[in-house]
DNA sequence: ATCAACAATAATATTAGGCTATAAAGCTAT
DNA sequence: ATAGCTTTATAGCCTAATATTATTGTTGAT
């Protein structure tokens, strides 16, 4: 049994097809078939069900995956200690962001991270929470940025910064009077929402006094960018919410519907959220240090009370 | 990097010696030298520095050494899963045991346990607690026998069985009139000891009032098997106590002058005690089964109060 | 029935891992 | 100092393992 034979299984596992997990592998589809009939050999036993299409993986098979994982994560593990060794940060780093933050923060630190740190080759990937904990989970993911707390198992979530949620309170509207916003003024059924998925949508939701009087109105209006939904409440459509950080880039003009909660302020709490096992600490610490240290200047510390991102479905 | 390369490192890190390495790894020395200079050159480190006798490992290599224990106990786990979903029991499997167990216990199961699993290979070791201990820890021992409560972190206990203590009170003693036993009539300095080291002197100390008092006497005796303070106690020494099983092919005319306690008797809690990463957890359950459907027959249950192993170095 | 997709097999080249023999280095003791 | 011992490194060679390309065998879809 070889780490590279277990690397071949995943590969196959994961792509359920031969041909392609070897391409995946940088290697000719033989010699993948090869390894893993070898591999079956020795333990004699099969992993993967030929006879079906896709291939299927047999039961012990799942068994074997499962700790082929956690064999081969233990390993790569080794590369990450020589190189914390050396003081080397570098290599491929894979990060997911969320919709919400992704516009909004990825502009204030990318420039800073890619120069503080050139030899990581970050690749980034805008996905909803529950995907990126999926990814982060199998390994496909290094590291996320998502709103907290989630507290899933085998995941471990780093605050970055809390960000407040600002009213955007169109004229005429019901409360466009007021000086100030409470969590008390809202309804739910006259806020704005992103479209199911984002996780801001359900932390508005959750902030709104009685969320269960969610209703089924007879026209509901979702997107899943902001500027649509400010663009809907200028035309009378309600009001919305918006995080502080999406508040900075709107023309002078709409600035003035902006209203502040009053504090102690609802707030999202952003974390930097990545696998417990620390694979690729290094860079992970790098990357939190360069968000953390550019968001302390640009969001004040405030009094704020932090809402769940979660929605009724769990994630 | 291959599995073969850790295991190699993890040899000559055990023995800090290339040649005696090699010899245990079943390869010759030049074989394992080059393997492991291919793997120092492959990360771009070293792992071992050899300008020193003996051989020691560099800060690097201790982390590695650290993280090549995780990955080769992984690795073996792949047959582990294997021969859980054959249903085969079988292979090496090394047990500890502690002295004052090892001669009562091992003949009750033996023979009933190599009967049921031929195929397993079994290695028994008598050890102290505490080198037990560190051989579970280090993997030398894939579990042992021992009286616990112990807690130790990464360490599994699983009860085998409640041992009664018994007094052994000759003739003319103090309390030889006593029908029973109670814990306030017990003098530390009247009870013969095992000597140090031994869990059940640990537990006998911490059985009496008061365990501060241990004074140091003018004589003192101490031996290692219970035959011997038996033998003393005849002689007029003091008195002793046995585990329950211990008590059992003592002659008949000795017999007579043991005493058992009130209830709830004192007692020492027997477990079997492995690694928590559960490596050959189908022998250790088998293990486990035997030996208790078996004590389960020999040890009625009673009234019993878990008396603590642990001396006041900890183990 | 034919084609396309995909895994298995065959034949072969290349590499890796093992061995024996031997050299070099580091100690120890005379 | 040097002879002798112990231990690790190097050299040269052989075998087995791992890769390649070319080809065959299956299966499912058209």
């Amino acid at each position: 049994m070889t780490i590279t034979q277990l690397q071949y299984v995943l590969a196959v596992a994961e792509y359920k097809n031969f041909t392609l997990a070897a391409e995946k592998s940088f290697v000719t589809q033989p010699t993948l078939s090869m390894q893993i009939q070898k591999l079956e050999d020795e333990l004699d036993i099969l992993i993967f069900d030929r006879g079906k299409k896709p291939i299927s993986i047999t039961e012990v098979g799942e068994k074997i995956v499962a700790q082929a994982k956690n064999i081969v994560a233990e390993a790569e593990r080794i590369k990450d200690i020589v190189d914390q060794d050396k003081g080397f940060i570098g290599g491929d780093y894979t990060i997911g962001i969320i919709p919400t933050v992704m516009p909004t923060l990825l502009p204030m630190f990318l420039n800073t991270f890619i120069k503080k740190y050139p030899k990581v080759n970050l690749i980034i990937k805008e996905q909803s929470t529950d995907t990126l904990i999926r990814n982060i989970l199998d390994g496909h993911l290094d590291a996320g940025i998502a709103a907290t707390p989630l507290e899933i198992e085998f995941i471990k979530e780093r605050p970055l910064y809390y960000e407040p949620f600002v009213g955007y309170v169109p004229k005429n509207h019901r409360l466009s009077e007021q000086e100030s916003l409470t969590t008390e003024n809202l309804d739910v059924n006259d806020i704005l929402l992103l479209q199911d998925g984002h996780c801001f949508r359900d932390g508005v939701i959750n902030l709104c006094k009685s969320p269960k009087n969610l209703q089924k109105e007879q026209f509901k209006i979702e997107s899943g960018s902001f500027e649509t939904l400010v663009s809907l409440a200028d035309e009378g459509m309600g009001m919305t919410l918006l995080p502080y950080l999406n508040t900075l880039d709107l023309d002078q003009k709409k600035k003035q519907y902006l209203k502040k909660f009053k504090n102690p302020s609802p707030a999202r709490e952003i974390s930097l959220i990545y696998h417990k096992s620390e694979l690729k600490i290094q860079i992970t610490e790098a990357l939190k240090e360069v968000i953390s240290g550019i968001v302390r200047g640009a969001i004040a510390f405030q009094d704020v009370k932090i809402i769940s991102p979660l929605g009724k479905n769990g994630v």
